[in-house]
DNA sequence: TAGATTGTTAATCGATTAACAATC
DNA sequence: TAGATTGTTAATCGATTAACAATC
C-alpha cells in the first residue's frame, strides 16, 4: 500500500474516523458501516470506504468495519503506534491551553517541552512541564527524539522560530501565527490560524445591505 | 457579482490575502500584483487573479492592485465593513486565550461576550468581558446583535451548546470542540479542532519502521 | 512604444460520488 | 438463501493552472 500517492484531504480524514472509532469501543460496539460512519461524520459512505481502501482492505462484505482492527489500523497509518513527541513554542494564553489539552489527547501525541523567549515565563510551570529558556530548544529536541514542533509565538517572530525547530531536526508544524512559514519541502506544516478561519466565517452572514428597502421599512 | 457560487477554498483565501495587503498598506506600499502576492503567500498567481475576479475587476492591466483599494474591496465581501460581534461559550484555557487574542485582530471582528456554564467561572473577569451564565445567552445574544458564535467548551457539551446558539439567533459558529456538530444547513459551521490538526501530521513523519536494516546497522 | 500584468478561457488535474459485482 | 455491505471502476463534479488577448 502507500503506493499511490496519498491526498492531505484524505490524510485530515483519518483522525476524524479514529475519534468517532474511539466512541463506538468506548461503548463496546463491535462493527461499524461506512453509512453509519458517514451519517454521523457527516461524510459520504462511498468515500470512506475509498479512503480506507488506499491504506488495505480492513472491511468484511456484507458485516462492516471491526471497530477495534480498524482503529489499530488507522493508528498503525497515521504513525500513533508509537509515542510521537512534540515541543511547544510561545507559553502565553494559546500555548497554556495547548499545553493542557495535552490531557485530552487519547492518542500516542505528547507535548514534552515547552519554550518561551521571555525571562520572565522560563521557569514558570505548565502542568508537569517547566517553560525553558529558547537556548535549550536545540539540545531537548535531540535528546527527547521530538518530532514535532507547535507554534504559539507572536506572528513576526514565528519564522525566526520555525527556523530553530527546523535546524533542530523536527519533521513537522503545527503552526498557529497568522503567517505563512517558508521551509524547505521535506518539512510537513499545516497552518492552525483561527483567525483567518473566523475571518471567512463572516462572508457568509447575510449582508443586512438588502435588508433595508427603500421607504426605510425593515423587510 | 456573487452570481455564481463561490467556493469554501476561495473565501478561505480571502482573509489570508486581506492580511497580507494590511502589511503592505501599513508599509505604504501603494500596488501589489497577483505574481508578488503569490510569491508571499505561497500560492499560483493565476489563482489569485481568479479569487479576486469572482467580485469584481479590482486590477489594472499592466499595473496590479491597488493596495487600500483591495483592503476595502475584500472587507467588503467578507461583511468586515460593519463590526461583526461574536460570543465565546466556554472560559476554560482556550477560551481564555482566545478572548485575549481578541485585540489582535485588526479587523471589525469582536467577541462581546463570554459564557460560561460553571458557577465559579461565572462574575470572573477576562480583560473587560464579565463571564456570564448560560442563562443569559439568549437574551445577550439578541440584545447585542450578536452573529457568530464561538464554542470553546468540552465535546460533550458543545451540541448542547450549538443548539442553544442557533436557537438564539446566531448565524454561523466557530467549533472547537473535537466532535461534529449537527445543525441546519442555513447555519454555517467551521472545525477548528487542532487536535484533528496535530495527529494528521504524524502521518508525514518518516515511518522509522524502515530506517532500521537487516544487520541492525541505522541507514 | 515595450514591458508588465490583468481578466478570462481552455486545459489539466484531482477529488467526490454513483453504481455494482463480489461476497459475507 | 436473502440482505447487507465492501472494494473498486467509471462518471461526475469542482478546483487549479496555463495560456493569451486586452490594455495600462
Amino acid at each position: 500500500m502507500k503506493s499511490e500517492k496519498i491526498s492531505e484531504a484524505v490524510v485530515r480524514r483519518l483522525p476524524i474516523y479514529l475519534r468517532y472509532l474511539n466512541e463506538l469501543n468506548k461503548r463496546e460496539v463491535a462493527t461499524v458501516s461506512s453509512h453509519e460512519l458517514g451519517q454521523k461524520l457527516d461524510l459520504n459512505p462511498a468515500q470512506i470506504r475509498k479512503d480506507l481502501a488506499y491504506f488495505g482492505d480492513f472491511g468484511r462484505k456484507g458485516i462492516g468495519y471491526d471497530v477495534s482492527y480498524l482503529i489499530e489500523k488507522i493508528r498503525q497509518i497515521l504513525n500513533l503506534d508509537q509515542q510521537i513527541n512534540a515541543v511547544l513554542v510561545g507559553a502565553g494564553n494559546l500555548g497554556m491551553a495547548l499545553s493542557n489539552y495535552n490531557f485530552y489527547l487519547k492518542e500516542n501525541m505528547k507535548i514534552v517541552a515547552v519554550f518561551d523567549s521571555k525571562p520572565v515565563k522560563v521557569g514558570t510551570h505548565i502542568n508537569t512541564l517547566t517553560v525553558q529558556p529558547m537556548e535549550e530548544l536545540s539540545e531537548t529536541i535531540q535528546a527527547n527524539k521530538i518530532r514535532i514542533g507547535i507554534i504559539t509565538v507572536p506572528d513576526f517572530e514565528a519564522q525566526n522560530v520555525a527556523d530553530m525547530l527546523i535546524s533542530s531536526g523536527i519533521e513537522a508544524i503545527l503552526n498557529f501565527a497568522p503567517t505563512i512559514l517558508k521551509a524547505p519541502s521535506h518539512i510537513r506544516i499545516h497552518a492552525a490560524d483561527f483567525t483567518t478561519d473566523l475571518l471567512s466565517l463572516a462572508y457568509y452572514l447575510e449582508d443586512g445591505k438588502d435588508e433595508i428597502i427603500d421607504d426605510g421599512q425593515v423587510k
